[in-house]
DNA sequence: TCCATATTTAACCATATGGTTAAATATGGA
DNA sequence: TCCATATTTAACCATATGGTTAAATATGGA
């Protein structure tokens, strides 16, 4: 059950894997909507989730036939504490908050 | 020349490479040196220095025989920068800054 | 000059990863 | 009951990954 962090990052070395967290940030999605905007099969998209769940970055709940994915809010955490364990950048300098703003609005736009 | 969020997550995934980045906080370090605690051959230190180099998260200098490893002190900023911008977590909450400081206890005490 | 030291390169290997298609499974609804 | 919809499972495949050992390379120093 305990999520390491060679699996955390793992799954986050993935850009559809990283597009699919974005996408759920919105809302809660059903297996098929996930899918959707992806050039890609359906299986290959559900392995994602299963990788995604296993890291504990998202959950996974079968209402009838819909098996519907959610964010997980606490996911990242344990990667984040070691990222600033590490220490080695200001994270609160103008330089990178500046970045934030602009990843923030980029991706408040397209994927 | 551009590193990847693959690339850097990718690298950021192995237990190995992120205890060298550990090391290498503490102090620059020639290959030899990093490879001492790991039960493990010089070519495969050799090639997670490589990955880490690629990543952006070190740089090497050689100098005569010894090729100095160091820490790249803004490696990790693209990664910190995506996931602040997740936003999902509170990364000044009490419990996250309780969780840093042991982090922070546990490097500086071993590996 | 010649040996020791530091490191990389080459060739190899087992397993993991990210994808595919076809088939199976389960639920919803006419 | 029977078809459609939603999703997973199985079998497969090519390439990546993380390790090995042996050999090559380059520099330092007696």
């Amino acid at each position: 059950m305990h999520v390491t962090l060679d699996e955390l990052f793992s799954a986050l070395s993935d850009t559809t894997r990283r597009k699919i967290l974005m996408m759920l940030l919105e809302d809660d999605m059903a297996v098929t909507d996930v899918a959707d905007p992806f050039d890609m099969s359906l299986p290959a998209i559900s392995k994602h989730l299963n990788i995604l769940s296993n890291a504990g970055l998202i959950t996974q709940e079968k209402r009838g036939r819909v098996n519907w994915c959610k964010l997980e809010p606490d996911g990242l955490r344990d990667a984040s504490v070691w990222m600033l364990g590490f220490g080695q950048f200001d994270i609160l300098d103008i330089e990178s908050l500046e970045k934030l703003i602009e990843t923030h609005i980029d991706l408040t736009q397209a994927n």
